[in-house]
DNA sequence: GTCTATACTCTGATAGAC
DNA sequence: GTCTATCAGAGTATAGAC
């Protein structure tokens, strides 16, 4: 009876999004996943062979839309200007999608493509450092860049700073290390 | 029949931080933390509620534990040096500690006492970027420090970089906030 | 080749007896 | 204060229907 099949590994990849999106990852059980899907919840583990697996299809996703969104906001901009650019944009995927932005540094776990979209990110963000410090491949910058975007995109969600305090804190942390970054 | 109880919460806890350091939290079971107390499952929530209510004293204490290894390491340091000590022992906590340290920034739960061990913590940072910044109440600056050192320990927690490259980056990092701080 | 039915083991949690 | 008994829900494996 199944031609066509109901279930496309990308169908499945889009409901899961949905339900991650609002519920976090609690609310990406297998069970309602398949209720939103028409479908009994052992189907799809023909399209992953497990829960780890399309958390990875996830984290994948969210990696690549955030490249994404660092490229447009840096795009044609002279130095500075694109650093603080794709410093905003990182800030504000993890506003925009705090569940799967969590997913991003989390602890290594299988499923995840080692040379996929996390290339990609990373060759941008590098691009970006090192038309500051004047080296192409700066990876010690860059590395630190991204600590201090990773850093505090979770101090702001874990909400144990006031209002005020992260807000200045981001634009102090950046102008340190821009300043920093020329000096060394 | 029970006199003395068996159970305490100091002994709950000590357990429940053992099964936690060596297997993260899929490891604190309510089962198996049973099994190691000689009792019921059910038992301990007249001690804790529910889980979370466990992990959030967990938390607590490694609050209190990094607040105290910062201190030492800082204690009777000139501002630069402190300076280095403390992100240092940031990293080695992290290091050391890497399930305890997970559960630090974590999206905001109950049961983290809000003006608890973190507000020490906090207080104690605060000085020794306040020495640097000669502001001793430099917000801004004391969140993009931290920032960047729990950034930097999660990154290198991810395994996505080499062995090289984040261990550069660290020293880069802090040398750049460093200089940014005097300069701005 | 695709999906369903069923069942198994695990989880955190609760009610009430002792 | 701890027990027994039980619950609902999780992820997953397998056999078989179509």
């Amino acid at each position: 009876m199944p031609y066509p099949a109901k279930l496309t590994a990308e169908k499945i990849l889009k409901v899961a999004l949905e339900l991650f999106e609002r519920g976090g990852p609690d609310a990406l059980a297998m069970r309602p996943l398949a209720d939103a899907l028409g479908v009994r919840p052992s189907s799809f583990y023909r399209y992953y062979p497990e829960r780890a697996a399309l958390l990875g299809a996830l984290e994948a996703h969210a990696t690549s839309k955030l490249h994404d969104a660092i490229c447009r906001a840096a795009y044609g901009k002279a130095p500075d200007a694109a650093f603080f650019a794709a410093a905003y944009s990182y800030l504000d995927y993890a506003r925009a999608h705090p569940h799967l932005f969590a997913l991003l540094l989390g602890p290594r776990a299988p499923y995840t493509a080692e040379p996929g979209p996390g290339k990609d990110l990373w060759n941008e963000v590098l691009g970006i450092v090192g038309a500051i410090t004047g080296n192409s491949d700066d990876t010690a910058a860059t590395v630190a860049f991204w600590a201090f975007l990773h850093g505090f995109a979770l101090l702001e969600r874990s909400g144990q700073f006031g209002v005020s305090g992260p807000k200045g804190g981001f634009e102090r942390g950046l102008r340190a290390l821009l300043e920093g970054f020329g000096v060394n």
